[in-house]
DNA sequence: ATCCATGTATGACCACGGTCATAGACATAA
DNA sequence: TTATGTCTATGACCGTGGTCATACATGGAT
């Protein structure tokens, strides 16, 4: 079963034995989410731990102002909410599906029952919570001292390296991931697009010298 | 003893029975460190983990083109490398000490036992971390949406629910914490000096009228 | 085939805030 | 005392990028 593979290759389970494997599989309930739709919204209870199976999902929080920030984007064996599990406490962040998607759920007892007796899976959850961190302090420094240009070099950068070349993104997509405006997206990725590095079409972008993007992508530790 | 009474009201080991408290009360190891003097640099390898036993600690990361910018403002019962013991890698954060301080510290391999024997532990320490992940994403935002005069009476807000009316924090240190330069803050401070909401002397600032400040710093949650 | 929503593209405008320069106030050391 | 370094203060300048407007391309729905 692929279930029981998903869950011993995902970042959340890994370095886990066969027993805390067996456990894991019996309590975990799979459910489908189509594009487009919620996997959970803000102000919500948390009832579950949610992990992505299969598809892709990004994680964002919305200002009052409308402003929209990508704070994840979730592939197979990624966790959505590591922290709500732990610390109930509804706050304000929405997992949307970008594909049609399977996800992963274990009530929120049962998991933190697997927290209670598996010391290994602990150290996962903080470490994955701990590059959370970084990403998020690495961030504020870009939105600092980086100018949009090299923000979303770095995001096209590391969205290659996470899924390969065809990025299927619109330029709203990655203004939220990027922490910009669509225009300016538009305008930057334009300059690429004359520098021969990147080429786009409607809701696509391909990266043809990831080379130049990697001069400014450098120590990208991301998304 | 006062160790004894500061862990037990500490936010890491809060909820922890007497056995465990022993455990750690027998762990912990104290040195003092001076106003100005470095507790952990950045790149360093982690050999403890550290908690403010009295004083006030600042962690803050400095990228190369020597931008500042202040995470943490650790005082009595604060943790500030709660990640380190489970992910060993160096992240590039300083902790220097505001004043002279105390610093108790629990070796990697204890605090890991620790974690590993009490649940409760576990859920005190991502409940942290999930806090500094909140606080960390909506300062992204609040880059990309807030001007720096609402950044620094946030800031100034948050910083006077914490420690009280007279401040002491010079401009620089506000700029880091708020993500802006020295002028900036110097220039925002004055508006408010005007206002008659602040009043300020060199490396102090104390607060008239915190009611104009909360105005604005609603829904802050921070440092 | 037409229609409409969404995405891409580009121009004009301008304000926020960073950078640089300068000057005075204050505190600590020689 | 003077001297030196830090902190506060303010002015001038101007680039980045957000906002608004407009136009066109694209794709899916009917």
């Amino acid at each position: 079963m692929q279930l029981r593979s998903l869950i011993k290759n995902s970042i959340v389970y890994e370095n886990l034995d066969k027993g805390a494997v067996d456990r894991i599989v019996a309590k975990t309930v799979l459910h489908s989410v189509d594009k487009g739709h919620h996997v959970f919204r803000g102000q919500e209870e948390c009832t579950h731990f949610y992990m992505v199976a299969k598809g892709l999902v990004k994680v964002y929080a919305s200002s009052t102002n409308g402003t929209r920030m990508t704070y994840l984007l979730a592939g197979e064996g990624e966790p959505l909410n590591l922290i709500t599990p732990f610390v109930p406490k509804p706050r304000q962040l929405t997992a949307e599906a970008l594909k049609q998607s399977v996800i992963a759920g274990v009530a929120r007892d049962d998991f933190l029952a697997l927290a209670a007796d598996y010391p290994n899976l602990v150290a996962n959850i903080v470490a994955i919570l701990g590059n959370a961190i970084d990403s998020a302090n690495s961030r504020i420094i870009d939105m600092m001292e980086k100018k949009v240009d090299e923000r979303l070099f770095r995001a096209l950068y590391s969205l290659y390296h996470k899924f390969g070349s065809p990025l299927n993104f619109t330029s709203l997509e990655l203004a939220n991931l990027v922490g910009a405006t669509t225009e300016s997206v538009i305008r930057s990725m334009g300059r690429l697009k004359r520098a021969k590095v990147i080429e786009s079409t409607r809701g696509r972008v391909t990266i043809l010298d990831p080379g130049a993007l990697e001069r400014y992508g450098i120590d990208s530790l991301w998304i």
